[in-house]
DNA sequence: TCTGGGGTCCTAGGACCC
DNA sequence: TCTGGGGTCCTAGGACCC
């Protein structure tokens, strides 16, 4: 087991023991802040939050912030209160898109063997790569350098004989690390670690397990799984006493396909008036809707997520007769799953739309409706319905997201204020 | 200025079918 | 004429991850 502290940064090789690890795990450091630090070197050795809003949380957090306590998902005030002369700078998606695609590329180019999680990390399996590129820990120390040296950012990197010890090692040895975990080695590593450091095993599950007496991964390798199971219920059972045994047989799935594709908004301010909901559904479907058709999908099923003030969240979703990838369609039925719910003066903290159900929407239909009078399934991608949308789609692409927007979301400026526009008159849908 | 936004997976109950 | 058994689909909620 090996630290990079002992390797030159340039390194191209790596000596230890790597037998039987074709799993690598590689992990951007505290991605979203370093990309800003990296474009604003102003920023180095300062706290630095990613995030905020009005009712923001923290997305990320420089090393320098986590001195002060700063985590992520933390509300932004309490990060503030924990360090009051932090730099709060909003996220930039696109920049850690593009940083990220960068990232993967240079993944991409040791093996396609890769499996993005998120935007800042992946597994890799390098096992056919060995032959041409040498053993996994000098492919290791070799993306580290080459991500350092392409995009002045650092990554750890965990390598070892599964996917979730890879991941377990990356974590280890953040920030700016390489750990290698040999076959030998595994059950030594992992037995020490609190159960909390296995990958599904959250507050709640960590909770049951301290109730049965479990704190270490050697406790949960000792404990029998019917015991398990009744703690964490039947997958979940299986699948940690596996991990604790330093079994995972997942491989590296380097093709996975979206199940849902989502937007949810927390508003600035609860909502009450089902008119002001239905608004901000509408601008949701009209996200989602985009992002389906961009993928080239359709959907069958549709859902809305609602929390109220008091964080009570409740989500409801329909099954459509026939896939759809309209706005309108998106909306109206989001629409009407929110007046079922039969609310009555809300307060509304956040709403959402989902589409799930997806497949490709070249596909042949599954079943084609019997009814004669629909004989163009609204999922079908020549309804006028979708050509519309397409036209739509497209004049975004070239103009800019703000080109299209339906008469509904278009609302007078703040300016209008001053010109005593009235309250009731600026919340009319037109 | 308490608690984001994007996802995945599991469970449990009911409808429905053979 | 006191209640099978298996399978699939659908829905709601919740745990968890980054």
């Amino acid at each position: 087991v090996g630290r990079s502290a002992d390797l030159p940064r340039t390194a191209g090789t790596y000596d230890g023991d790597d037998t039987g690890c074709p799993m690598l795990h590689v992990d951007m450091d505290a991605f979203y802040a370093s990309v800003e630090i990296k474009r604003r070197p102003e920023l180095r050795n300062r706290p630095v939050v990613v995030g905020g809003g009005h009712r923001g949380v923290v997305a990320a957090a420089s090393y320098e912030a986590r001195k002060y306590g700063i985590r992520s998902a933390m509300p932004m005030s309490q990060a503030l209160r924990r360090c009051p002369h932090a730099v709060v700078l909003p996220p930039d998606r696109a920049a850690y898109s593009a940083a990220s695609e960068h990232v993967m590329r240079i993944l991409r180019d040791v093996t396609p063997l890769v499996q993005p999680l998120s935007l800042d990390e992946a597994f890799l399996d390098v096992s056919a790569a060995v032959r041409q590129q040498g053993r996994p820990g000098a492919i290791a120390a070799a993306i580290r350098a080459q991500v350092a040296g392409e995009l002045g950012l650092t990554c750890s990197v965990g390598v070892a004989p599964t996917k979730f010890v890879a991941k377990l090692a990356s974590a280890r040895c953040k920030p700016d690390g390489l750990l290698v975990v040999p076959a030998t080695q595994v059950l030594d590593f992992l037995h020490p670690l609190p159960v909390t450091a296995l990958w599904g095993v959250g507050a709640r599950t960590a909770e049951a397990l301290h109730r049965l007496g479990l704190r270490t991964v050697a406790d949960l390798a000792a404990t029998p799984v019917d015991t398990l199971r009744r703690a964490v219920g039947n997958a979940g059972a299986e699948h940690l006493s596996a991990l604790a045994h330093g079994l995972d047989p997942r491989s590296v799935e380097p093709d996975e396909v979206e199940k849902s594709i989502s937007a949810d908004r927390t508003l600035d301010t609860d909502l009450v008036l089902e008119q002001d909901v239905r608004r901000e559904l509408l601008r949701l479907a009209e996200e989602v809707g985009t992002r389906v058709r961009a993928r080239g999908f359709v959907a069958r099923t549709v859902g809305i997520k609602i929390r109220f003030a008091d964080f009570r969240t409740i989500t409801r979703v329909r099954t459509l007769p026939t896939w759809t990838a309209s706005t309108g369609e998106i909306y109206r039925t989001a629409a009407e799953l929110y007046r079922g719910l039969g609310l009555d003066q809300p307060r509304v903290r956040l709403v959402g739309v989902k589409c799930e159900n997806l497949r490709d929407a070249t596909a042949a239909p599954e079943q084609l409706s019997l009814d004669l009078d629909r004989s163009e399934p609204a999922g079908g991608t020549d309804s006028p319905r979708n050509r519309a949308d397409r036209a739509v789609d497209a004049a975004r692409l070239r103009f800019g997201a703000a080109a299209v927007t339906p008469a509904s979301l278009v609302r007078r400026g703040p300016q209008d204020d001053a010109s005593r526009v009235s309250s009731a008159d600026r919340h009319r849908p037109r």
